[in-house]
DNA sequence: CTTGACCTTCCAGTCACTGGAACCCCTATC
DNA sequence: GATAGGGGTTCCAGTGACTGGAAGGTCAAG
């Protein structure tokens, strides 16, 4: 199969295909006239790790979690670790968004949003003390 | 002020400070000796951008709401309306990250996470349809 | 006069792609 | 046989916003 194909099968951009290659994390065959050849086990593996990347694994943690497939000896207590950091990062990512949308909102709700030039938004920026 | 004064007085990191010199956030005067030295001004700008920042605006933006800040004849309207754009963006990651998180979640609170290969994430990231 | 803490520039690396140029391959049609 | 098109290939550069590090200049203190 080509890139191609494997592109619209899977939902893998051609060009992430040839990245995540070039890094390693799969090892299309070749034709003879230097095409790479798709395998189904390379299909799967791009869909494993498109899915992977959806719930916001760093590429290094897919090439864990796809050795960790692959090994039949695996605890799935290794598999729930690795899960469960990445929640831990979810989390702190949200918290933090959180809290920027808290102050934004805040701020926004406190500007006129009119034809005059006072903002409480650039007040707040330039001495937050001030535009308390 | 030398770059290290504004560093610490800012909180803005010395790199950073030279990063938002490079692409023409700021411009502080140098001295003989190749100095930059930083005017209360300059370092004033520091403490918007980093607050700004702080907020998850783009640099861009940061620059845009500079102008505003500097230009006496804004109007509020201009600055809520990039605030606005800029909660919006806060909002679509939060959502997008809340939906990561529920999958995620799910799947840690399927999965034994004991000595056993069998595991519900795994499972599902290979094909969703049969862990559902 | 040397030490150490500053400062300078420039280059490379981060993360995970993405765009584009230049060029090759294959099939179908005129 | 020429050509058009829709594949494919490689390599280089850019994204955003820094960050690390090397090589070297400057300055005040002891």
């Amino acid at each position: 199969m080509n890139i191609g194909d494997v592109a619209r099968r899977t939902g893998v951009p051609a060009k992430t295909i040839r990245y995540y290659e070039e890094i390693d994390l799969i090892r299309p065959a070749r034709t003879g006239n230097g095409y790479r050849a798709f395998s189904e086990a390379d299909l799967h593996k791009l869909v494993f790790v498109g899915r992977a990347r959806a719930l916001g694994f760093p590429v290094e943690q897919c090439r864990t979690l796809l050795a960790l497939w692959d090994d039949e000896t695996r605890s799935s207590a290794e598999v729930k670790r690795i899960a469960e950091r990445q929640l831990g990062e979810i989390d702190a990512k949200i918290a933090a968004l959180r809290e920027m949308r808290g102050t934004l909102a805040h701020l926004i709700g406190a500007c006129a949003g009119d034809a005059r030039p006072d903002c409480p938004i650039l007040e707040s920026l330039s001495d937050p003390e001030a535009a308390a």
